[in-house]
DNA sequence: CCAAAAGTGTTGCTTGTACACCCATGT
DNA sequence: ACATGGGTGTACAAGCAACACTTTTGG
């Protein structure tokens, strides 16, 4: 790498190089009947007709795979401003048999009740328990699991909620939340102890009284700008 | 999106959509001296003459990008079998003023003590403190910072250093090791039991009676074929 | 009354942290 | 002899898990 060659390089330093389609696939979750859902689209064509996928799109010349995952969820949720965090890149040359596509996955997490229910719909997309998770083309499948593995360090770190539950939520709908992100159940009054002592959470004045005779109060998250405290909710054994 | 077009779609729809450069860069760190490295390239060309660069390469077309970071580090250290995690992709459209290229970033931990010098030294490179860093181009230094940021959360996880440390090893060396990545120090006593409680370190026969009058017993990595155990090392408060 | 969830309290265990303390030895 | 790191022990606090217990109210 001789310096007197310096100019020639740079100018011609890329061209030598192959030029790749990178797409950013998504994996989109959702919280509804006390499943963690992930929203699938079918696939209509061969081959892996009948699959599922996530959704995705390509990368184009003037925008960041950050603002392309945006512009797909904008396409196929009618939401902006959510949830977003880059997972693992997916990149081995065949991974996809249409062509070579390198592929940045992201994990984005929305509010089932608030999105637009119509174009998901128009779309053929579904929500799929992630219990029951139908067979994903290519290696989508990975994916998910990469994103839930995503999904639960976050979880277990931060407390979420506010991006897939309601405004106003129990402190029960909180727990079975995490029960779902993390398939098992959790001491109902070690959890509302703990989540309370993170203290980012404060109650409303009204009550639920549609799950439990007595009725529990509503909690929302405080719009609390200076807090960025990191706290384990989740102790993994 | 009519199935009808779906067998149109199939072949047609990858062309409408641009290229990329993709490249990866490497964040490789190295031990010595009690302190952290990280292993830069001198740019020898306008612009940004004069600055220092991590090392990276263009995908190519038979390779996955961690394919190629691997080429990448045994080109530039001559290592292979090493230490490699993904980090974040970087992919602003105009990050790089020669032309759009989209990058993923790994982190590379190795043993400076085994590693080419030869060819470091041959293409200029150097091994910098963490402490004291150079003005890096383009996006690297926010690079070097979530690679740092990766590397001090694998191993507050993970008892890391049979990547960075020689095979056999004081306990000192490796809290030195711990205290370089945080930039933190620790208490001898409890990181020693901490560290052992983890199980996966052996006491060798042989003292190194160099770094104290004492002597302290070497250490090496169990080659455990089963542990997998994720204990947590360090504990932010 | 009873079942079921809400909410609080108690206890024991584990873990981290801050130290004190002795040991061995090169200078 | 003494300073330095090696190595072990102790005492306290924090956090978690398990679980008992009381409250409330719809059926």
């Amino acid at each position: 790498m001789p310096k007197k060659n310096a100019i020639l390089m740079l100018s011609e330093m890329y061209k030598q190089h192959p030029k790749h389609y990178v797409a950013v696939d998504c994996s989109i979750f959702g919280y509804e009947e006390s499943e963690l859902k992930l929203l699938l689209y079918p696939r209509g064509f061969e081959p892996s007709l009948g699959k599922w996928s996530l959704m995705g799109g390509f990368v184009q010349e003037n925008e960041s795979m950050d603002e392309a995952a945006r512009r797909v969820l904008l396409q196929t949720t009618g939401l902006k401003d959510i949830f977003l965090e880059q997972g693992n890149a997916f990149s081995k040359p065949n991974r996809d048999p249409g062509a070579r596509v390198i592929s940045m996955t992201f994990v984005a997490l929305i509010r089932i009740d608030i999105h637009d229910k119509e174009l998901v719909r128009e779309n053929g997309a579904h929500w799929w328990p992630i219990t029951k998770l139908p067979s994903l083309v290519f290696d989508h499948e990975a994916i998910v699991e990469n994103a839930l593995a995503l999904l639960q360090q976050k979880a277990s770190i931060d407390l979420i909620g506010k991006e897939l539950l309601p405004e106003m939520f129990t402190l029960m709908q909180l727990r079975n939340l995490y029960e779902a992100i993390f398939q098992k159940s959790f001491d109902p009054g070690n959890f509302r102890k703990k989540v309370l002592s993170v203290g980012i959470l404060e109650r409303s004045n009204s009550k639920n009284t549609t799950e439990s005779k007595k009725g529990a109060f509503y909690y929302r998250f405080k719009t609390s700008t200076s807090d960025l405290k990191s706290e384990r909710i989740v102790k993994f054994p």
